[in-house]
DNA sequence: GGTTATTTATACTATACAGTGTAATTTAAC
DNA sequence: GTTAAATTACACTGTATAGTATAAATAACC
């Protein structure tokens, strides 16, 4: 953001410490939990003041939701995958469970994916907000129907068969990495490939 | 466990108030997480005074531990399955994912596997402990070998088909039913058949 | 019914921590 | 360099809560 002139008074650019701050906080959320994670240690961690962390942000929540909301948004910006005639299923499937991967590769994106999947957990209010992880499911879905106009795929259910490709990639690789961090991610190629050809062995044509 | 004898000094049965105990943390643990349930709390939902717990626990900690430690008991107590050669491979398959369920069916374990997901998620030193949760495979994977032995089965590598099986059961059916608090069950079944029939279109003679 | 382990009520200590108030200081824009 | 927004240091309030102390009450076993 730029420094803007309001009311004739000047606003200087705030976005610095405001960055400095989210990613302190991310270092001591992800590393104990919400609960257990002081805004003074966040602070510290920040290398920022705690009055100004209240400055940016009205309260520790609103802090955590910052993160929460920066984080799906990131997320959101992966791009769909199109439905394509010219690559081959192996290839287009390979592109969906990377994308998916996106998310646990980066160490610090896996600490929040094991932070938020664990606050998700316990907190029905914010578990509303995963189902939007399932909408994935939608685009993929559009997928399959492509797929099977093409004469590609063959398959009863495309929702059935969403859910067991997305069930393979997070119960194999997702879930797996989030619980030994990242260590399990070296078997991630033969995975894939598994999780592929059992796919196709299911649904190809 | 009975009242003992001992240093010449009556002890008497404990076992219930204990066991209010545990079940009035449950309750409160389940609801809110580690963190923020307070003792006074569990107290109150237990229908027993803090100064017993504290009688019967050296700490919340140790409380939280006990419960843990009896969940994860009673997980293991569940009978594992033997090759056979006069069911089919289906009915086999499903006995395996349905004691992987047996975990989530349940309200009260659901909610237990929900709480010590997420704290094991947060926790490097718990989360060694569900390597354990693993350790299933290693009986899958000799089931695995003897219906290879016995000509029903096709597959490079053991583990592999293990890890496909399992990641398929707990990405489309374990973490789900957390998720969804138990919701996405309404499609178990059909889902478990399309697991099935996935893990068998790929590994099956 | 007496003995005694167990439990309870109540009050307490100590600590951690979210969030605030404020005056001094720094910093960027002009 | 002046000005005002942004930041800092620091002291502070209020609250929540783990764990303890203790004396009285309860209940099981003989």
């Amino acid at each position: 953001m730029m420094p803007e002139i309001v009311n004739n008074r000047k606003k200087r650019d705030t976005s610095r410490k405001r960055q400095m701050i989210l990613e302190g906080a991310i270092k001591v959320f992800t590393e104990k939990g919400f609960d257990t994670s002081s805004m003074d240690k966040i602070a510290e961690v920040s290398g920022v003041s705690k009055r100004t962390i209240y400055n940016h942000f009205p309260s520790k929540e609103s802090l955590f939701q910052a993160i929460v909301a920066d984080f799906l948004k990131q997320r959101d910006e992966i791009k769909p995958i199109q439905y394509s005639k010219d690559l081959s299923l192996q290839e287009q499937l390979r592109e969906f469970a990377q994308a998916e991967l996106y998310l646990i590769n980066d160490p610090v994106r896996r600490g929040l994916s094991k932070l938020l999947t664990s606050v998700f957990l316990m907190n029905i209010d914010f578990g509303k907000d995963t189902r939007s992880q399932f909408e994935p499911h939608r685009a993929f879905i559009q997928w399959l129907n492509s797929a099977k106009e093409d004469k590609k795929l063959s398959f009863q259910s495309p929702e059935l068969a969403a859910r067991i490709f997305y069930g393979m990639v997070e119960g194999c690789l997702t879930y797996s990495a989030l619980f030994t961090d990242g260590e399990s991610l070296k078997y991630a190629d033969n995975l894939l490939n598994e999780i592929i050809s059992t796919f196709l062995s299911r649904y190809g044509l």
